[in-house]
DNA sequence: ACCTGAACACCGTTCAAGT
DNA sequence: ACCTGAACACCGTTCAAGT
């Protein structure tokens, strides 16, 4: 059995998938990657240039399964309005349900030279250009007090809302929410998706 | 020459801080941080019972002085509107001039056992508690609208601020904001604040 | 109490070698 | 092309020992 598998690099991605949901971290080792992948510690190197590489692969498929969960839960909304509000509830919940793998996608771990690495700037983009359809969709239809021809008012309303849903992911699972009042996690998410929305709405909404 | 300091303890934070800077990373090694102090790899180890407890203590300063720069910024605003813009600014500010420093403030190199130790999670509510008390004497002058014996909801108002700029600053430090544009930074900041403003304002403010 | 030096079990990465 | 085993320069942490 000179070959495990005609894809190690896809096993390896999958094993680093696996720790990443068991020990809820990513600060797992290299070498415990190829362990779990059934080969020797440095035959991830015949795959990719180093284990940075290693975490931008497993990164980008984060931001596949995180497009996936907002696409899917976007689908079947009436007005963009409802649609931006399930985006952001299924955003937030898939960074709680993903903990380690939500850290990895936007945390140092990735970052080379204080730069993200180009596939991940890519997914990024892809994210954005997701939330700039639907803000478009409702400046049109009259819902948000976005002006559609001003591209800086766009990048604004865009950014804003990606802000307050990713910040709270973070914070929530850094355990840094209020702790004021026994608020429920759910009411929480409800209260700060209201003030998002408020911020977008046009005033005859 | 035993000793080389009264305070090894102190001389290892500011050997840390030091590194973060020069380096704007956290994932040095303690072993750095001892030779940067000028002791041998363990003697922290008299200090701090691990590599972890060096970091949280690195990561309280960066809790003081994010909370010193926006108190100073929250000085001599009029307006609690007006406050609350400057802090969000000097927020942010801080976090994009000390991007390393930020980033371990928060990140997974904190957490054990997925929570943050106490005097991160102290430090958070402190941050907190700076907000609400802006948010309240807002919502009491009328230009927020906050329902200031209601719990939830200032809880939600001061979450949905902390949230925008945090998830913000940490998009910004990854390079991930809008380039569509060729929008400087500066008027991106403006165009979120002014969002974030939105969704706390009363309709007739 | 505070620090040192040796030691242990790990890393990421490189290199020569095997098929 | 794809993988192995030995090797290098590091880690974090522990322990016995020194003042």
């Amino acid at each position: 059995m000179t070959y495990h598998h005609g894809d190690l690099r896809h096993a390896l991605i999958d094993a680093a998938l696996d720790l990443l949901a068991e020990t809820q971290r990513w600060d797992f080792s290299l070498r415990e990657v190829a362990r779990r992948a059934g080969v020797s510690h440095n035959a991830p190197y015949a795959h990719f240039p180093d284990k940075n590489a290693l975490l931008a692969a497993v990164g980008v498929r984060g931001y596949e399964r995180l497009r996936g969960a907002t696409v899917a839960a976007a689908e079947g909304c009436q007005t963009a309005a409802q649609a931006l509000v399930a985006i952001g509830r299924a955003y937030i919940t898939f960074g709680l349900g993903n903990v380690a793998h939500y850290r990895l996608m936007f945390g140092q771990a990735l970052a080379v030279d204080g730069q993200m690495p180009e596939p991940i700037r890519a997914a990024a983009a892809a994210a954005r250009g997701l939330l700039r359809e639907i803000i478009l969709r409702g400046a049109r239809d009259g819902s948000f007090s976005v002006d559609p021809d001003n591209g800086d008012d766009i990048a604004g309303a865009v950014m804003s809302a990606w802000s307050l849903v990713h910040g709270f992911t973070l914070l929530a699972i850094d355990g840094l929410t209020s702790r004021e009042t026994e608020l429920e996690a759910d009411r929480l998410i409800d209260l700060i998706l209201l003030r998002m929305m408020k911020g977008l709405a046009s005033k005859d909404a």
